[in-house]
DNA sequence: GGGCTTCTGTAGCAAAAGCTACATTGAGGA
DNA sequence: TCCTCAATGTAGCTTTTGCTACAGAAGCCC
């Protein structure tokens, strides 16, 4: 079910293209490929790390929870990037700092922290994407953390809308998913859904969300705090 | 006025030791040293950045502002430690996408990028020297950023005067400084503060915040959303 | 069909945080 | 000393977000 040409979407990804040390030879120094048909949590917070992961297809959720059960997104890792935070946890024996969650057909490859760190001794273009990916990852939480300060709660979900909804016109994930993204509950992005659907933006069905005027979203995700 | 022995602090940090290039080659190699003896902002939003960034002594602050003029700290650099966001724009020729700020007494080296791109291509101990900064950078985003979902204004407050006050019993700000640390306003902190002044566990003078009960505070840091 | 679960819609109240406005106080300079 | 400005104290109101509770609807399995 979809576990289906693996290696053959491995060889196209960027990463590998950057590398000397293609796919292939990753899969010979021990990389093991995991194929996730569902949502599965891969990590859990405070869990030694065991080696890096590459994604391949699919998609990974980094996300906290709160002491009142609460999950928010920190950010996805889309496919040809490398999980970072767990590179760092590798390189300084940490234990992990979040979870981590497979998005449904996600395909992750792992590799072992002894040959990862050998790699990024002897490889110069290991040490490039580990640098790159970091430096990805900075940019990404910094944007996230002034969209925090910056935005309201419904500048945020018309963005959140637009960004994953707004090539083919419809975001499928339910409200309590939703909520779980932007850090709040169900009960509130309903409310705003609403307020959404009154004014004719989106429409909601069972499971998914349908835009309806992109510009009335995009107009109200550019206009964060200002009322 | 401060200027004082700069080399000799230099020498000593972390950073330097680490390297096999010393301060002292990184000064040959075109490092330049500036002082700053007050607050002052020293790359803007948008800016192009001419070099490298190593904080000497001081402290910088690196935050954004929202459209409606409120500042929020996303992060310090701290002594000994590069400004990785700098790097980042340098290696990929990136606008800076945020506001950096000297504390008072702060002096801070700049390498131009040039100089630093052929350090990290040659040097191990450079390339080590950003990795382990941006691993540093991606922790510290993270810990914000989960934060701010899972504590309340008032237990970040608490957190903020027991961090930065706790050595010497006292946090040297003013409550609007207060306030652009935590995105917030200054009424806010007023209230919040007025509340902990009423259980007697800080005092409020004019510029500053004196600790009086460091197990209160520590209490209500840890207690987060759990109302 | 019947029973179960999950998802959604809605209401109402409570708490948190933001905004406006103004009084008071302290420090420093003219 | 007086003036000015920055910092603080306070009040009251609005908006936003969170929390509780429940009802209806859609999908799924037996």
């Amino acid at each position: 079910m979809g576990s289906t040409d693996v290696l053959g979407d491995l060889k196209t990804l960027d990463v590998f293209r950057d590398l000397s040390v293609c796919g292939q030879q990753m899969l010979e120094c021990g990389m093991q490929l995991n194929y996730f048909d569902e949502l599965k949590t891969i990590i859990n917070k405070g869990n030694s790390v065991s080696g890096a992961y590459v994604v391949v297809r699919g998609r990974l959720r980094v996300y906290s929870i709160s002491p009142s059960g609460n999950e928010a997104t920190l950010y996805f890792i889309n496919p040809g990037e490398v999980c970072i935070l767990a590179l760092n946890c590798i390189f300084n024996n940490l234990q992990y700092p979040a979870w981590v969650q497979t998005e449904p057909d996600t395909c992750v490859g792992m590799i072992p922290s002894l040959t990862y760190r050998t790699l990024f001794q002897n490889e110069p273009s290991i040490q490039n994407l580990t640098v790159h990916a970091l430096s990805v990852l900075v940019f990404r939480l910094m944007e996230e953390l002034e969209e925090i300060h910056s935005m309201n709660l419904n500048a945020r979900l018309a963005k959140f809308i637009l960004m994953r909804g707004a090539i083919d016109g419809q975001l499928r994930m339910t409200q309590s998913e939703l909520a779980a993204h932007l850090g709040t509950t169900r009960e509130v992005i309903a409310k705003l859904l609403r307020k959404m659907v009154a004014e004719k933006s989106v429409k909601t069905l069972r499971g998914s969300i349908v835009i309806e005027k992109l510009d009335v979203l995009a107009k109200q995700a550019g206009q964060g705090l200002l009322t």
